[in-house]
Parts: C-alpha cells; structure tokens; sequence
DNA sequence: CTGAAAGCGCTAACAT
DNA sequence: ATGTTAGCGCTTTCAG
C-alpha cells in the first residue's frame, strides 16, 4: 500500500550502467545501445520503474499539460469538445487539466490557477472575458485559444462561428412565413454570442420590415429557458414565432408550449434553435436550427493551440466559421402561410 | 510573447530577502513576520511572480492531481459527475487531469499514462476492470474509486447503485402491468450495469413467472439502441414492453417506436429506462425510469477518494446505493390493463 | 524569525 | 555511446 518510489537511480543500479543511461533510455530519440536501453528496460520492468512526469517537466520546462476552463458542461456541445480536444492532445502526448469557473465568476481566481500551473496552454470553453483579462493571460505569453466566444482583444485566438449570420437567416426566415409576433429568447446576457445572435436575428428581421415583438432571457438554461418561455406566452399578445439562442432553450420552449400551453408546433408556434445538438433531430423535436460546425470548431481551435503552443511565435486569428440552416418540423412550410 | 519566468530567486534580490523567506511567504502555515511578508508580496507583484507548482510538487512529492478516465462523455450523467467532481477537489486546491481509454480499448496503455503522470488518485468512470487491471492500479498504491461499475477485486473503492434491485423492479412492474412479451434492451454488454440490471430484471420477471420475449444490444448509445429497437420491433411476434440499460436507449426506443412503428407510448407499448437524466422528466418523453442518487454517487466517490488521498491507511468500500422508481406516463397504469 | 545549504528526480551539456 | 556534472525552482532541515 505504500507509494512506491523507484527512481532511475534504483534502476541504473540494478542495471549496472549510469542514471543518465536510463535516462537516455527513456527517451525516443536518444543514442543508446540496443544492449544498454535492454538491460535498463529489464531492470525498469522488475523494479516497476516509470519516469516521473513533474521532474521532466521542471527540466524541460514543458508540462505538456493544457488547461481546459469552462463554466459548465451542461450543454453537451462542450462536453464534446472537451472530449475531442483531449483524444487530440493525448494523441501527441498532451493532457488537459480542469478548471471550473465558478458560477457567480470571480473568474481571475482561475485565472491566477491557471498561470501557477505551469499549462503551455488554455482552452477556453465559452468563457466571457473582459479585455483585461484577456490582456493578463496574453501578458503571461502562453497561447490560449477561445471557443465560442469572442472578445475585442486581438492578442488571443478565438474561434467560433457566424452567430451573426445565423440569427439573420433566423429573423428574416420567420419573417418570410408570414409570422407577426417574432419573439427572441436570448442567452446569457453578457456573452458575445448572445448578443451576435441577436443582432443578427434583428437585422434580419428590420430587413424584412419587421421587428422583434419581445425578448426574455433564458441564460443557455433549460429551466430558466422554460420560464422565460412561460412570460412570453402570458402576454396579451403572446408570439407567433420563435427564436432561441440555442437548441436547449427551443426545446424548453417547445415542452413549455405543447404541454403547458397547448399550442401547436409549428401550426401555432414556429420555433428555431442554434447549434444543432444531436438531440434536435430526434424526430419528436425535429427542430429547425443553425448548425454550428462543432467537429471544423474543435479542431480549428485544437490545431490552432497546438501551434502555438509547439511554436513560439504564431500570430493569433480570429476564426469564424460558417453556419448552416438546418430546416425541420417546428417552422412552418412556406406554403402553410396565408 | 516570450515565456515570463520569474522565480523565487528574482523575488528575494528584489525584496532583499532570502530566496527561502520568499518561498514561506507563499506558504500558508510558515513562520514569517508580516514585514517579510509584505515585502514578498510586493516584489512579486512587481514582477508578476507565481510560484512555479511543478517544481513544489516535486519536492513535497504531491502532484495534487486526480486522474479521470472515461471512455466517452456522450451520456450526460459523467459530464455531471466530471462537473461535479472537479468543483469539489478544485475547492480543496486539486485539479482533474483527463484520460480518454481509447474506443477499441487497449486500456493498458492509459494506465501506464496515468501512473508516469503522478497523480495522487484516480476516479474512474464507467470503466470496465479485469481483475488483472485492478489489481495492476492497486499496487502502485494509488488510490481509485471506480463509480458506476463493479469489478470482482477488493482492493479499489468502488461506488455503484442498486442495479440488480433497478431491473428487478421494472422486470416486476412490466409484468405486473399484464405486458405478455417483455423485452430488454441492454448496454454494453461487458460492463457490470449491463449484467446486474439484467440479472435483475430476469429475475424480477422470473418471480412474476414471466420470461424475457428478447435480447438486443444497444451499447448504451442513441444509434446503437434505435437500430437494436428496429431489429425487437420487426421481429413477427414483437415485444408489448421494454426495459432499457439507460434513458438515453430508452428515449432513442420511443423515437423508433412513435415515428417509425407507428406505436404509442404506453398504449402499445410500455417502455422503463434506467438513470432518470433531466430529459427524462421532460413532458414529451415523461420517461418511468430507475433514478440513481447520481450526486449522492458523486459526493460519497469524491469524500472516499479525498480520505484516500489524505490519509495513508484508509480501507477501500465498496458502497452500494439505493435507487428509486420513477414511475411516468411511459408505462400503462394499472387500471388500464385488460 | 531568517538565511544557508541540501536535495526532490530528472535532462542536458560536457567530457571521455 | 556512455558517464560525470550541473542544475530546473522549489521546500525543508539546520544553524544562527
């Protein structure tokens, strides 16, 4: 039960040769002897000998460790880039290290973390940064890479995709059915792509002639999607159309308004989402959607990280990929609009 | 952009301190005056010093670093307990480094992977152990705690749900309900859920002296259990009710059944899943299932794994928690059988 | 309370 | 190709 502690210097006694032998001998691309590199592989294997990772790092000063710091999993698009982001590092003998922010957001806690960690990276996972902020993780010069979020400092990357665009098609879509009373069902306030998708989404709808008849937040939560949805449709006036800031809040809305409100989708209410989660092709929802293309996203920003990270000096980009509209069930068909 | 390496040393020349009183000024139980202290912390502001963790770990020999291995993210009950887990030991200043097993499954090659990476525990999820394997972790003196499967080996704390009791109970409960061809819909077929969960609803049946109509394999996964639900359904004498290994198959099922067969839930067909994930609760799916206490899973596997850590002489347990009927309108009510 | 000195386990010159 | 030597940045005796 104790921690076994076997270090090279056991081993290289044991196999009659020097410590740096052993070394050497753990090492991919080293000058050793066939006979040496086997006797201090046979001599590791009795002991249970394995390099200990953190002294290689305080040599070689590469932990290679990436941070991974998100505010939640919940939705499942980050869970699935957290899950293809480590295959990728762990591929080139990388791994990802945790950080949670925590949910009120003192966020420069994590931040200072981070830096202590010795990470020759960070992947942010829709992580809301001020500029100083982004400024103080630049300042430390280790390459960060955020996903699914912008912020208006150009030191680091960022990759996402064109909320702008998205929410236009959304805005000028609904409008050309012939809907009235166009309704937003936003995110989280603070964020870049709540507030793109909305911007978007209001272009598109100024560009048909028409506007947005009202707007509730649902912060990217299915409960707080639900409830938001509840206000809307208490109205006097209660919409006509839909368009939520992504897939979770759509499908809250679509629960609350089939099961609560008896309404029907798309007949009374038509109803678009954005992301393009798995779950929104389940013919029950069959939601009408902006695909992001989350596998392009991920390993633009996993490429985009690595490069830096293996090479000092990359520029920065700013990525932004296109979005595609995904037409389903819950919008109306053109013809179906009088 | 150049990597900023400011250290101790730099710290103390600044102060006009020893390199050690910089090095207990960070310390948070050392005996240094407040002046020292301020001095240190004003230098280091200065500089923008951060105590560099890997060269500490290696000197106090604690990484403070848990390991988690999964194979996959894709069910939301381990991005939960991931979340969950990793809150918990960041607040007691530990961090999660990932370990994604490769699909195939050559799981050897990550356990050599997280033994070189001195981590100071282990949480495995989902993960299916031979005895050799556990036994291979358990020698190494690390702590693991292994939640959501069993493994025949005494030596590794081992946290699950009562899932011979969960099958037992829907064998009984479909039966109960006069279904005449029950079928069962299971996980990946190696894994201890999978075989307990049967066992037990093979028995639950048995003691309702019913027998199982048929067997179909869905992996735990969303297209694997559509498919397996096609092959159930086409068969000429189809099943009447379902018992699924997890939610996730269990909804995948109802899409199959509602938009492919034409059947209803639970008119033609009963339908009992296992986890009750959110979506379950959700109107349109209002999905019976066996709840597993997933936080009360999480919190008892992170204390067990804290204690572990902390103290060098702790028993391993194998804890076995209660799970709960949820019964929803996926199942016919007892009145409604003939 | 503070500084000097000795490593933690390893890699990387530098000799041999 | 192999051994010797000098640290990586820090914590921790040990004197003072």
């Amino acid at each position: 039960m104790k921690r076994k502690s076997v270090t090279s210097r056991d081993v290289a006694q044991l196999a009659g040769v020097s410590q740096s032998a052993v070394s050497r001998s753990f090492s991919p691309n080293a000058k050793v002897s066939e006979k040496t590199r086997k006797k201090v592989m046979d001599a590791s294997r009795e002991l249970g000998y394995r390099p200990n990772t953190i002294a290689r790092s305080l040599i070689t000063r590469s932990s290679r460790t990436i941070a991974v710091v998100t505010y939640s999993l919940e939705n499942p698009f980050y869970s699935s880039v957290l899950e293809q982001a480590s295959r990728f590092f762990q591929a080139q003998g990388y791994h990802l290290l945790m950080f949670f922010a925590p949910p009120g957001g003192s966020f420069d806690a994590v931040l200072d973390d981070i830096i202590r960690s010795q990470v020759e990276g960070v992947l942010m996972l829709a992580i809301t940064m001020t500029q100083r902020q982004a400024g103080l993780v630049d300042d430390f010069g280790i390459p960060v890479v955020i996903i699914n979020r912008t912020v208006d400092y150009a030191g680091i990357s960022q990759v996402s995709s064109d909320n702008v665009q998205g929410g236009y098609w959304a805005g000028r879509h609904l409008a050309s059915l012939g809907h009235q009373r166009i309704a937003y069902l936003g995110g989280l306030p603070d964020s870049s792509t709540h507030q793109q998708r909305e911007a978007g989404f209001l272009e598109g709808l100024h560009s048909m002639e028409q506007a947005c008849s009202a707007i509730e937040i649902g912060n990217y939560r299915y409960e707080d999607a639900c409830e938001a949805t509840r206000r809307l449709f208490s109205a006097p006036m209660p919409p006509d159309a839909l368009f939520a800031a992504n897939d979770l809040m759509a499908l809250a809305a679509m629960e609350v308004l089939r099961h609560e409100f008896n309404l029907r989708v798309p007949r009374d209410v038509s109803i678009i989402g954005f992301d393009d989660v798995p779950m929104a092709a389940w013919p029950s929802h069959s939601l009408t959607t902006v695909r992001q293309p989350v596998d392009l996203m991920i390993q633009k920003a996993t490429e985009l990280l690595m490069k830096q990270v293996a090479q000092e000096e990359t520029q920065p980009e700013h990525l932004i990929l296109p979005v595609t509209p995904m037409l389903r069930k819950s919008t109306r068909h053109h013809a179906d609009h009088n």
